[in-house]
DNA sequence: TTCGTCAGTGACGAATCGTCACACATTAAA
DNA sequence: TTTAATGTGTGACGATTCGTCACTGACGAA
């Protein structure tokens, strides 16, 4: 009279990893407002049912596409955070690993941003929304750490009113700001060919952290071939893809 | 033989100004997600058929929903840029214009997001991408006027390597970063709720132009009272139009 | 009056969504 | 082994939505 559980944890974790996978490469081939439950099912070993046993309709699906590309970009964060040199510099960093990120897997940054509208949240299942926010904090934590070590070896001091989570906001938003609105393929604003995403968000950075009076405890000769260095260090793979794809971090515009 | 014109170009574009008007009404009643060409057909006096004389297809129509969004957000700019005041006070004013229309019109301000996405630009018609564009140089044209003002009045420097274009991207990626990430009515982040958009607003502009070293001409006691009251001077409608929605612009918890 | 042109119509096919009645598989008890 | 109970999987189905297109009617010119 028992119930029987006849699938285990892993495998279904497992298809919904193939859903997922299947999923982005629609997205990838057919952009992100094309995808469609039918064609998902069509190239997954399961019927439509199914599916819709793992995720309650397609905007559920959409959020478990963000939380996995958060869980990635998650791993390029803490990367950042633990790399060697100043804490100023990590930030830059961490930054820059976000627009790696951006570059890299434009079809998974779009889904990030989808899955925060509010029609789609409103129509997802608690399970993935509670992973969303657990995985938001995870996220959090890197720029969080790097910014206590600045606070601890003093080359930051908290401005007026401000306490860390805001710092940890401020960058944030910033780096959010400059990558959204320019790693877009489309150019969205006239005379926008002059901006070079790379470029802004160096300068944008700097201008926020100059103005937290951040201090960067190697008084380095050329903050931009330390940021270049570092990531030729950190991420040979992530920008070896890049280059595959035909598009470039390029430095040289702003020596 | 004369090919007959029978309607008027004003005619059209009051048809169309109607057609927009009320999908944005729906948008505002359903969410966007949830807009549908035969719901907008259904509240206005035209069949389908006419609907799609004036938009090729629902992202047209949402693309001429964000050009409407940004018009009106322009007309904000430009009273903040023409305002009495310091540069700098004026651009942190032009800042608070921004967050004043996201919080009155998250509707159109959701619309313009949304807009920008691939997949509409993509749908459009050139008709509305060329306005787009025209709009949005307009929406620059204010920025860029005050950035002018402090070179010109001598309290702002360019810094090393960056141009006009380069200063007025930045605050206009600043601010779109906070807004947008704070702004939505969902709580997105987990740990966000003692942000408080207003205030994080406020703190990452002036930390931006603390990072430029960009100078208050008027060394006035409380830039924080400054800019409120200048808010009420300048936007008395808007923020009783706020009020009344029940969300308040705060600017005690940061005096 | 007759014809040509154009604004306007709404029924239609295609595509998509999510559901549900049913079929199959596995285990426990008889 | 048989039977019952429950978990798992299926894909046909109705409901929506999209955009089109053959048709209607109004108006002016010949």
């Amino acid at each position: 009279m028992t119930p029987p559980k006849l699938l285990d944890e892993a495998a279904l974790k497992e298809r919904e990893l193939l859903i997922i996978n299947s999923a982005v490469l629609l997205i990838q081939k057919n952009g992100i407002e094309n995808l469609t439950m039918d064609k998902v099912v069509a190239q997954v070993p399961f019927s439509k049912g199914t599916v819709y046993k793992h995720f309650i309709g397609k905007e559920d699906l959409l959020l478990a596409i963000s939380n996995y590309s958060i869980k990635v970009l998650g791993d390029l964060f803490y990367r950042a955070y633990q790399f060697k040199g100043c804490a100023r510099s990590r930030m830059l960093l961490l930054n820059f690993s976000y627009l790696i990120y951006a570059m890299l897997y434009p079809a998974l940054f779009q889904c990030v941003l989808c899955a925060k509208s509010p029609n789609v949240a409103g129509k997802s299942s608690e399970k993935h929304i509670n992973e969303s926010e657990k995985l938001e904090v995870k996220l959090m934590t890197s720029i969080h750490g790097i910014v206590e070590d600045g606070l601890n070896d003093n080359s930051l001091s908290l401005p007026l009113n401000m306490d860390i989570q805001q710092i940890c906001f401020s960058n944030w938003s910033t780096a959010f700001g400059a990558i959204s609105l320019l790693s877009g393929e489309v150019d969205q604003c006239s005379g926008r060919t002059s901006l070079i995403v790379e470029r802004e968000l160096f300068n944008l950075s700097n201008l926020l952290y100059d103005g937290m009076g951040w201090q960067p405890l190697t008084k380095d000769s050329n903050p931009c071939l330390e940021l270049k260095s570092a990531l030729d260090e950190l991420f040979p793979e992530e920008l070896a893809k890049i280059k595959a794809k035909g598009r470039e971090l390029n430095f040289d515009s702003f020596s």
